[in-house]
DNA sequence: TCGAACTCATA
DNA sequence: TATGAGTTCGA
């Protein structure tokens, strides 16, 4: 990941409302010079960026200057004396936040965001800003190639990395967001919100059954904004494509391994819990240490089947015992029984078709990361522990998340809480889910996602 | 399969 | 501080 250079990205910097929050110069950071009387090149890339305030996302357009003027987001786009290159379409987004800012600034603010004037190439000059391309990433070149030097044993390898590095020296053109991702950029800051998440992950799957949950029109509304910030992406660098992008830009990042999808495992989760806070177990990993992990532990990894060290289904204990694919249903809850109907499982008005039941009794392994290395009898313990109870949500009517209109805690004291307290408690999930059902057992807390491991 | 955004944990 | 892992979806 060496080349990914956050140079022009930073996390939280995305929020859409940043633009409009920070124009203030008395939120600049005590202690930072005026932005105009910042040097305006990465220390790192050398590419002139914007002085942008800690808090402004550096992929806003904002000059300096224009602090107080609030120009239009896509004001680079807009020629001199044209239309707009990127045209945005005034459909009715929702509001994610709050505040009066238009889901159009906003979104517009996400797509002007990834196109800053200064790295459009030579003949898309719209502008002359000075303001470093988001889109563009010049990655750091780091000396980590030099190893090759030693010895140069490896002549071709040699070539390799100055092959490599001259690459590295080319500025990466990002992709342009997806539909998902606009989406997710926008809607994250909500997200966490309202689920006081902290992880990525989990609010990621949040997102995507938000995501599934829109209705064909709101996401046919990202899909256009993701259209014309691809047509845009391609006019500003007419050679570009995601091809191309993957393979001339390509830098040698290491690919991050990705986790198996487990047959699916996403979107059925997605189906049980429409509310996207309530829809995280607080352990979803649970399930997993009932297979050869949690038999054998990781140390003894040799042992796992097949499938269980691609972290996929586990057939050893499906065929030999079960466990795995109907864990012991103590409680009833879906994740250990399988809905026995696919009505259990309400589509939601954007879901493509529904997976395979035998998916839908995939455990859970979202969010919760356990904990690094949990010893084999941790995991015993965890594999004993009662099962997720998932339970209840039948999302009947839920399909479609309305936003904060699941108001549901996981907060996790009501998950230790429930847990360590009455029967039906025993289902500390359900407890949290139940708050959509059980409005009187939580009042309006924050939403909180347990994202860790419960002692 | 990769890459996009993002956060957290770790070396 | 940098990197990897983890999640999502689209291309």
């Amino acid at each position: 990941m060496s080349n990914k250079v956050p140079v022009v990205q930073h996390p939280h910097h995305v929020h859409p409302l940043t633009p409009l929050i920070t124009y203030s110069n008395e939120h600049f950071t005590p202690g930072n010079p005026p932005p105009h009387l910042q040097a305006d090149v990465d220390p790192k890339t050398g590419i002139p960026r914007p002085p942008h305030p800690p808090d402004i996302s550096p992929y806003y357009p904002l000059s300096p200057g224009t602090v107080g003027q609030i120009p239009h987001p896509l004001g680079w786009l807009v020629p001199q004396q044209g239309q707009p290159v990127y045209p945005i379409t005034t459909g009715g987004f929702r509001h994610p936040y709050p505040t009066a800012l238009t889901v159009n600034a906003s979104m517009s603010s996400l797509l002007s965001s990834r196109f800053p004037p200064h790295m459009v190439p030579p003949h898309h000059s719209l502008h002359t800003t000075g303001i470093p391309h988001p889109a563009i990433v010049t990655p750091n070149v780091k000396q980590e190639s030099s190893h090759s030097d030693i010895g140069s044993l490896n002549s071709s390898k040699h070539q390799d990395a100055k092959k490599e590095e001259e690459k590295k020296k080319q500025p990466h053109i990002k992709k342009p967001l997806n539909a998902f991702m606009l989406y997710m950029k926008e809607m994250r800051a909500k997200v966490v919100a309202e689920c006081t998440l902290k992880e990525s992950a989990a609010i990621n799957q949040i997102l995507g059954r938000r995501w599934h949950a829109l209705s064909r029109e709101e996401q046919a509304k990202y899909y256009e904004l993701a259209r014309k910030e691809r047509q845009l992406h391609m006019q500003l660098y007419p050679g570009w494509s995601a091809r191309d992008n993957y393979a001339g830009n390509y830098q040698g990042k290491k690919k991050k391994r990705k986790r198996e999808k487990q047959a699916g495992e996403g979107n059925e989760h997605r189906e049980y819990f429409p509310n996207p806070c309530l829809s995280l177990p607080p352990i979803t990993d649970l399930s997993a240490p009932k297979k050869c992990r949690a038999r054998f532990g990781l140390d003894q990894q040799n042992n796992w089947c097949g499938p269980c060290r691609r972290k996929k289904k586990c057939i050893r204990y499906i065929q030999g015992e079960g466990s795995c694919a109907s864990p012991p249903s103590s409680d009833g809850s879906l994740l250990e029984s399988p809905p026995s109907s696919p009505s259990m499982i309400s589509p939601s008005p954007s879901s493509k078709e529904s997976k395979p039941q035998t998916e839908q009794m995939q455990p859970l392994s979202l969010t919760m990361k356990p904990p690094p290395l949990l010893s084999s009898s941790q995991h015993q313990h965890l594999s004993m522990a009662p099962p997720p109870p998932l339970a209840l949500l039948d999302n009947s009517g839920a399909g479609k998340t309305s936003g904060s209109a699941h108001n549901g805690s996981l907060d996790p004291s009501d998950v230790s809480s429930s847990r360590s307290t009455g029967s039906a408690s025993s289902r500390p999930i359900s407890a949290c889910h139940s708050h959509s059902l059980l409005p009187s057992s939580a009042p309006t807390q924050p939403l909180s996602l347990v994202t860790k491991s419960i002692d």
